[in-house]
DNA sequence: ACGCAGTTTGCGGGTTCCCGCAGAAAATAT
DNA sequence: ATATTTTCTGCGGGAACCCGCAAACTGCGT
């Protein structure tokens, strides 16, 4: 058995070694990526089926990583070991996950038994296994508010990139009022009207703007979904000139 | 000599104390914080004169608990030792540094022989330290395009936290064209006109929205900045109520 | 088949944004 | 002190945003 590591912070990267291998007593190889490409190349020479990843990493991310090895073999397992749960993250992670395919979500604030508790689950006995917190943001409402539904997310991204309504209209296929509409729902579940709870600063924003702030700040969106939908944009971009 | 060392993540601070331990044979008592308050409450209590401190961290960030903590003894010499050289960061950093205090500045990814010396420059021999990258930020421009002044920095803050022109005007001493003349240039630096330098595209952006994003993009925003001035604009509000 | 909740769309309007133009004010240079 | 550059300001207008209202069009359960 052997399992592939793709880890950009060399510390983290030498601890998971050594979890894997008290874990995992049959695996007798274990090999080492420090970047989401050099991950994917790796697991495609080896054909790897089992993979430790984090998802932060500078040259290509854990999300990138695993779909096009995901795409190429939807059997792969695959442990996500990341620092943060923000719902961009695990709305990445489980919008790419194959149809029953096994993973894993663990957080590095979690103990050294859950770490390796998750690396036998999933590895020999195929099972998901998704960290609490995690598993919390998946499902359930974030705050007092209600969680977004997936055309809200889409919006609440295209806001974010900087899109006019009339180009959301035309890259999602609605009228412009259908967009706006569905901006007031983000709005509303945003919380953007009545910005702090208070009220009496209700001309005080840029509903636009303030949205895509507080899901930053909520941590809806992170850097690394806006840098993936930039170049999904771009890519969109390039086919429709006209 | 003693050492205070502020990091959240348990292998970089284990690593860190190793490192310290090892460049300072004179340094006999090196005291652990796992975030920013912790950190400042220790340093208060043994009124720390060196500091090692990560800039990312969950409870309160580095920035902020350096800040405070220079504001109590200016004279304390902080190291800063992150993963990233956003320019939010640098900006963050060098905007709380007191007159002539010694700090550096080293990336996580520096050698182990980089980050020990300056350790020994800076709490030995009282002078700063700036990586290489962050020290390029520091300065000239980031890419082509020229670099920001403070005033244009402030209202790319402004509309990142959703502001309304008019509240910038109110909140930045301005008349609302002024403002509006500030956001011009910003988005002129920005090169928000022609999103991806492509000819033809003039129309697809709504040019806040979008300054905002590639500002993100190009670090010069990050989240903990947001979060601190969206910290910062709770405060002026509340003591703007009319 | 019927009703009901949730979406989608058009229309119309008030508001804000974005900016060219041009004069005042302030900072800087010579 | 004068010239030059930069920044600030008011005015005006076109475009985009935000949204209430009301009519179609889903989907879903009974």
């Amino acid at each position: 058995m052997q399992v592939l590591i793709v880890e950009d912070d060399p510390l983290h990267r030498s601890y998971l070694n050594e979890a894997v291998r008290s874990a995992l007593p049959e695996c007798d190889h274990v090999i080492e990526a420090e970047n989401g490409s050099a991950g994917e190349k790796l697991a495609r020479e080896n054909k790897a089926a089992h993979i430790v990843m984090d998802l932060q990493m500078n040259a290509r991310n854990g999300i990138e990583a695993a779909r096009t090895i995901w795409k190429e073999r939807p059997e792969t397992r695959i442990l996500f070991w990341s620092n943060y749960a923000d719902e961009a993250y695990v709305r990445g992670v489980s919008r790419i996950v194959p149809e029953g395919a096994a993973y894993g979500y663990v957080l590095k604030s979690a103990s050294d038994d859950r770490l390796k508790l998750a690396l036998r689950s999933i590895f020999l006995e195929n099972q998901c296994v998704i960290d609490r917190e995690v598993r919390g943001l998946q499902q359930r409402s974030h705050t007092n508010t209600g969680r977004l539904t997936e055309s809200e997310y889409e919006v609440l991204l295209d806001i974010a990139l900087g899109l006019t309504d009339n180009v959301i209209a035309r890259r999602r296929n609605l009228s412009l009022r259908s967009v706006q509409n569905r901006l007031q729902q983000l709005y509303g579940k945003l919380e953007v009207y009545r910005p702090y709870g208070i009220v009496g600063d209700e001309g005080s924003f840029n509903l636009r703007a303030r949205a895509v702030s507080v899901a930053i700040l909520r941590k809806l969106l992170n850097v690394s979904s806006l840098e993936r939908e930039d170049q999904e944009l771009r890519r969109w971009l390039s086919r429709h000139r006209d």
